[in-house]
RNA sequence: GUGCCCGUAGCUCAAUGGUAGAGCACCGCUCUGUGGCAGCGGCUACGAGGGUCCGAUUCCCUUCGGGCACCCCA
């Protein structure tokens, strides 16, 4: 406990901190979330870190639980998670309150998960997430619109329709692919759809003999789906099944609603069980960086995990880390700047005066600071400027005197002599 | 959880089996009423522990940290 050098200034495996402008680059990211799916009237939720491991044993089995989650006994001897999702929280949350809530719910949150494991590129141990949710609509309607929230934020961040791509699936229609059309057992259907998660990441010789041995002399039937580009062309019986059309509508609606870059892929398969209808994934189409940033689906059956009656919904989430790599990398983040306007240096035995007027201009709603030390003006100056502040004065005799400060502008070098409220108004 | 690669200053890098240097950054001064430019000066490092050796930053082992792939993907 003495040894001062022993304690480590790194944050803790695979957290963050956040500097004031990694928090900036933080609180624009969210508000661009929040600023998004407000838009569509969805509706912020919170909840505590901690849950009873029980949640996430029903959903995720305890396999997970075990390895994957900072998991604790507490005092009173109940097992605690500390959460490595949303989506149980809200279910939980809505099975709970199903009775007094109106639907449609259209629900969103930002909540910093927890997962234990390796941490690397994009995936570390502490890290923030939107989830948007509606509950309670069953036709693709809810499908299409959350679809079109998540293509909004991405359009919102400055990105175009060259740089991503919306992959979209319905687990139906591959439960009749697998199940009807192939009459596949639970196994080869499992291996299979394993395999085709990976299917964007392996050469196509390699790919089609990793079916052949799953799938024997079916795989060249499975091939021939996998390698339909468009919802059109699929076999006329696939087409009609039910998830068929589920699918088929969203590809309408979503072209609709103007989103060109959204597409069917037969490779998305997502890892949960838990998907009943569309699934969806994000993909990032810079060649160095080819991967899915984010998803989702309809999950109609997860509420019921409750032992409540059915209540439907659809979502997605998508995760800070990812976001701001893939922002980095097409130069979308903004130009750092505080929440200072304005900065007040001052003159030797004028402190008390530049105190005065910082009062006077706070209570006129500017944001301003005054530098308390007794530095020569240069150095006051650089710190305003290091600090990117915007404008700074000058606090001395002759402005005491006459009430008019001469306002510089650190960008672009320009001086004015002003008076406060023309200060005010320079400022804001 | 498995495999491979990496760890020198705040950052990016260099040299070396005989204890280390640059650029940028930072602090100060030139410049006691105004930042950016320039000059001068200053600060800061071999991740940690052990082994081999007369001697280790260099070689070996362990550990911690980082990267990548796998696993998993919430």
């Amino acid at each position: 406990m003495t040894s001062k050098s022993k304690l480590s200034l790194e944050p803790y495996k695979g957290t963050r901190d956040f500097y004031p402008r990694d928090q900036f680059i933080q609180n624009y990211i969210f508000s661009v979330w929040k600023k998004v799916v407000e838009k569509y009237g969805y509706l912020e939720y919170g909840a505590s870190i901690l849950e009873e491991s029980e949640l996430y044993r029903a959903k995720s089995g305890d396999e997970i639980v075990k390895e994957q989650t900072y998991t604790f006994t507490d005092r009173g001897g109940r097992e605690v998670t500390i959460r490595p999702e949303m989506t149980p929280t809200v279910a939980r949350m809505v099975a709970q309150k199903r009775r007094h809530l109106n639907f449609p719910l259209r629900w969103y949150s930002i909540p910093n998960l927890f997962r234990y494991e390796r941490p690397q590129r994009g995936r570390l141990r502490e890290h923030w997430q939107l989830n948007v949710d509606m509950f309670g609509v069953e036709g693709v309607e809810a499908d299409a619109e959350v679809i079109s929230t998540a293509y909004d934020i991405m359009k919102a961040f400055g990105a175009k329709d060259e740089h991503f791509e919306i992959r979209v699936n319905n687990r139906r229609l591959m439960n009749y692919i697998l199940a009807e059309h192939l009459s596949l057992t639970e196994e080869q259907s499992h291996k299979a759809s394993k395999l085709v998660d990976k299917m964007h990441k392996m050469e196509a010789v390699p790919f089609s003999k990793a079916m052949q041995e799953i799938l024997a002399e079916k795989s060249e039937m499975f091939l021939k789906v996998l390698r339909v580009k468009d919802v059109g062309s699929l076999d006329p019986s696939i087409l009609n099944s039910a998830g068929g059309q589920e699918l088929k509508l969203i590809m309408e609606k979503l072209k609709a609603m103007g989103i060109k870059n959204a597409l069917y892929d037969p490779a998305v398969v997502r890892g949960f069980d838990y998907y009943t209808g569309m699934v969806f994934e994000v993909y990032d189409l810079n060649p160095k960086n080819n991967r899915s940033l984010f998803g989702g689906g309809r999950y109609d059956d997860l509420v019921g995990i409750f032992g409540v009656e059915k209540i439907t919904g659809t979502g997605w989430a998508m995760g800070d880390v990812t976001i701001r790599d893939f922002l980095e990398t097409y130069n979308l983040l903004p130009e750092y700047y505080p929440p200072v306007g304005l900065y007040i240096c001052h003159l030797n035995n004028h402190l008390e005066d530049a105190n005065q007027l910082a009062s006077d201009l706070r209570s006129q709603g500017l944001n301003v600071a005054v530098d308390l030390t007794d530095r020569k003006v240069s150095a006051q100056v650089k710190t305003a400027d290091k600090e990117n502040i915007p404008y700074v004065l000058v606090v001395g005799e002759e402005e005491v005197k006459t009430g008019k400060y001469k306002v510089k502008s650190l960008k672009n070098s320009t001086e004015h002599t002003l008076d406060k409220n023309e200060i005010i108004a320079q400022v804001k």
